[in-house]
DNA sequence: AGTTTAAGTTACTCATGGGTAACAATATAG
DNA sequence: CTATATTGTTACCCATGAGTAACTTAAACT
């Protein structure tokens, strides 16, 4: 530990033109300050944007919009975010970070396949509360770019191949019926997702509630068995 | 029957003004073929713009890109449409009108509260198919106009609430377990709806196995009863 | 201190695309 | 066969909003 000096390269702001940069001595408060501020701010910005974008829609809403939330002008947006296409992946990123983190969770306990999935779905209708998240799921698909989209695609496919594991887990440990395990982790997710788009923690619904009439349905299905 | 004469107004056609027109006698084959060739222009356009809007989306999809798709130039589609967002609205009518449709079909029958809430999901499985309704569902919300918003809206809650009715009705007859029938509704389309983003008839996913699945899911739900 | 880098601003460019005006062709009715 | 609606076209206008260039202010390291 100690007084290690980093010495490396930065991909400067705007992405074109890349700039090298010799990194000091990050042990230094101030210079951690000024690496943290930025991420905050970025954070911030995500946060401003994405709440937007739940609201308006990312196509009504402007770059414009979204420095004013900041205290900004449009400008300023170009130094955290290569454009604006780049707010959503950059989301994304946050996304997946989060779900995949919850699976690591989830996955590490010793439990059967079934409580597993119950435990997902538990930690995910807490996750997809955040505005960042559920700007994620509303927009994900809407890459413009090949790359991008392409990127997209494989992440949301590995998660919901992840879960898929957790089903056929619970298929053999004898935890969860027979069942077309792409098909119900697809209905799973649809309907989840689906809360993300209407549900308010603020709202009177309460959040226990929903999470038991979803885990209920998921369990049992909702036909009476005299 | 016979050659009974209607005399009506007709909105015309850009909206602004409305032009009082009397129809002639609508018995005459020319006078239908005309009304009749225009729905059938309309409902084209309309097929073409959903299809459009659903492979790009609705703000990627330009006037001009629809207009081409069906041989003719911009400016004749606002013959036929007010402006863009009055082709969701019209895709709207189409969806509401076959929605309510299904549930007057499925809650006309003598059967207890799941069995219509059964039939009620397979024929939406089945309707979700179609270019319009699925344009429909992916873009309702979207509505610019603050009276089209809130009629889209209102549309949206009537349905719900008919399921909702099913669903108490089931429960009320005791064929479906206790539960908060708002929750349930909202799940059950958030699934289906979910279905009509994915879902293509052309697919390897054999349409009866899908309808099963869900079928399943929604009695049973997936933990194994030992 | 004084120089360098980060952070932000004002003032533009420029493509896109919705919507319209004015004109042209085609069909229908009388 | 001519007058009148009905369809359609070409050629525009113009608002919006993403992205950039060039410049200013604030912070930080030596």
């Amino acid at each position: 530990m100690g007084n290690n000096i980093v010495v490396g390269y930065e991909i400067s702001k705007i992405g074109k033109k890349i700039k090298k940069i010799k990194l000091t001595k990050p042990g230094l408060k101030s210079g951690l300050k000024r690496e943290e501020k930025r991420q905050l701010k970025l954070d911030a910005i995500l946060r401003h944007a994405a709440a937007a974008f739940m609201e308006k829609g990312y196509y009504k809403t402007s770059l414009d919009d979204i420095a004013q939330l900041h205290n900004v002008t449009k400008p300023t947006l170009y130094y955290y975010v290569k454009n604006k296409e780049d707010i959503l992946i950059k989301c994304e990123d946050v996304a997946s970070v989060r779900i995949n983190g919850l699976l690591d969770q989830v996955t590490a306990c010793a439990e059967n396949g079934f409580v597993q999935l119950e435990n997902f779905i538990r930690g995910y209708v807490e996750i997809i509360t955040d505005d960042i998240i559920r700007c994620h799921i509303r927009h994900r698909g809407q890459r413009e770019d090949r790359a991008a989209r392409n990127a997209s695609l494989k992440m949301h496919r590995g998660i919901e191949h992840r879960v898929r594991e957790i089903i056929i887990k619970g298929m053999d440990d004898g935890s969860i019926r027979d069942c077309n395990s792409t098909i119900i982790a697809i209905l799973l997710f649809d309907a989840l997702n689906g809360i993300s788009a209407w549900y308010r923690d603020e709202g009177q619904l309460n959040h226990e509630e929903l999470v038991q009439q979803v885990l209920l349905l998921v369990t049992e299905g909702v036909k009476n068995k005299v």
